[in-house]
RNA sequence: GUGGGUGUAGCUCAGUUGGUUAGAGCACCAGAUUGUGGCUCUGGGGGCCGUGGGUUCGAGUCCCAUCAUCCACCCCA
């Protein structure tokens, strides 16, 4: 029986990887233009890190994580995201005691036990970014500006964000009070899913997407109009700073997103036409986490975006990815007599940066000849008998099929030569 | 977790109402005289026909199960 990756999980051959190199460059860079450092955080985490943080009534702790004891009996958790880590290393590290704000990006493998189904996998990777210590709106502002630019700097222009606002604990627990007696009269109306999330979440009846719930609830008071002073002005001066900034985007007032912890700002990032899974990105403010997770009261804003949905997006494009994988100068012998010289020039070449390849697999000269075209490479040099009785070394341009004896000595200054003038 | 589609060579696929040693194209390897590529010609290696049961004289073809994959629901990245 064939072993085969398990389900959800993928390899990315080396066709493929010049394309994860380049996002993940675009992204990395932009992070770093707008002051965020790279930190790298373990692939699994105590399960209780996941429970607290990402809240238990949730679908990703509830029933999509990858949960397993060690030796010593730990419950421990392959992470299915990334904030809930940073969060942990802030506090581990003490890093809220010194200078203000805190910005830190991500990039890695994350996982969730979901059915997999085009741009969902079990193990993805995502690209994210967190700010701790500020709770003020332009940083708000600053990272929805930050997740754009990665955007439209992988060419990706056609976008939908969805913004809305969450409130603090104060104005969200009195709307979801008013929220849950609305919806009462009708709860039995609600499909299955929902009559549990209106006893354990009641704010995530709004983004079912079921019809009869939408109708149900219908005349619902949105979460917007019942917000208090103080998050109305920081979800104005948000939205009125991304305007400024030239990012447009659409209130929600459905939105409520999945994880608990969110607070005020909230927004998802949609690109049509890569299938059903169309969320690119996502995040929000997270004000009680810290202190939920052990820390000081530190407020935080990020996101995170999924590369594999990214790549769909990308590959919409039809850009092509420059692999350059040929090599420059192929060495083919004659006999197998002179493979070992051919060894000696092949590290002479490499050391020299010349990217340099010869025949592994006992092919005749002619075949070796063949296999240089077909790996594209742009030089021969040849090996054989009269070669070495007297002391050169055959040349080939591929291109012009011009070739000519050089100096051992000149090696690496006739490559050159030939290489530049092609 | 639910529903639907698909599983035949490395890849893309044929395979007639169930009937002999399962095919093609591409790819790979080797030859077409002696130390030399892209074209052409010739030849060659390769298939537990996803897996396990069942029906049948006989199954790649029919039935069941299972696994994988794709698409959608759900949810999210």
């Amino acid at each position: 029986m064939l072993i085969k990756a398990p389900r959800g999980t993928y390899d990315i051959l080396p066709e493929d990887s010049s394309r994860w190199q380049y996002i993940e460059k675009i992204m990395k860079e932009t992070a770093e233009i707008f002051g965020y450092r790279e930190i790298r955080i373990p692939i699994f985490e105590h399960t209780e890190l996941f429970e607290r943080g990402v809240g238990e009534t949730t679908d990703i702790v509830s029933k999509e994580m990858y949960t397993f004891s060690d030796k010593a009996g730990r419950s421990l958790t392959l992470r299915p995201e990334g904030t809930a880590s940073c969060v942990r290393a802030l506090i581990e590290h003490s890093q809220y005691g010194g200078l203000l704000p805190i910005k830190w990006y991500y990039v890695g493998p994350m996982f969730r036990y979901d059915r997999p189904q085009t741009g969902r996998y079990r193990q993805f990777h995502q690209f994210g970014v967190e700010a701790f210590g500020s709770n003020n709106p332009y940083i708000d502002a600053e990272v929805i500006i930050l997740l754009i630019e990665v955007l439209l700097r992988l060419g990706l222009e056609e976008y939908e964000l969805h913004l809305n606002s969450v409130g603090c604990p104060e104005c969200r627990g009195e709307y979801r009070q008013k929220l849950i007696e609305h919806i009462e009269p009708y709860q039995d109306r609600l499909c299955k899913d929902c009559q549990t999330r209106y006893t354990q979440n009641p704010l995530r009846v709004l983004d079912c997407k079921n019809e009869a719930c939408h109708q149900a609830i219908e005349g619902y008071p949105t979460l917007f109009s019942n917000l208090c002073d103080k998050c109305q002005e920081h979800y104005a001066k948000v939205k009125e700073t991304l305007i400024e900034n030239e990012v447009s985007f659409m209130h929600d007032d459905n939105l409520v997103r999945g994880l608990d912890y969110y607070t005020n700002t909230a927004f998802e990032i949609h690109i049509p036409g890569i299938g059903a899974q169309s969320a690119v990105g996502g995040g929000g403010r997270y004000n009680g986490l810290v202190e939920e997770c052990g820390g000081p009261d530190l407020p935080g804003i990020g996101f995170a975006m999924g590369m594999e949905r990214l790549l769909l997006a990308v590959d919409k494009l039809g850009e092509k990815f420059a692999e350059d994988k040929e090599p420059d100068v192929f060495i083919a012998v004659m006999d197998p007599a002179y493979e070992s010289q051919g060894m000696k020039i092949l590290q002479l070449l490499r050391k020299a940066g010349i990217k340099a390849e010869k025949d592994y697999n006992q092919r005749k000269a002619k075949a070796q000849m063949k296999y240089a075209d077909k790996i594209g490479a742009r030089a021969v040099i040849l090996i054989g008998e009269e070669e070495v009785e007297k002391g050169f070394l055959t040349l080939r341009n591929m291109r012009s099929k011009e070739q000519f004896q050089v100096d051992p000595q000149d090696l690496v200054r006739s490559v050159c030569k030939t290489l530049l003038i092609d």
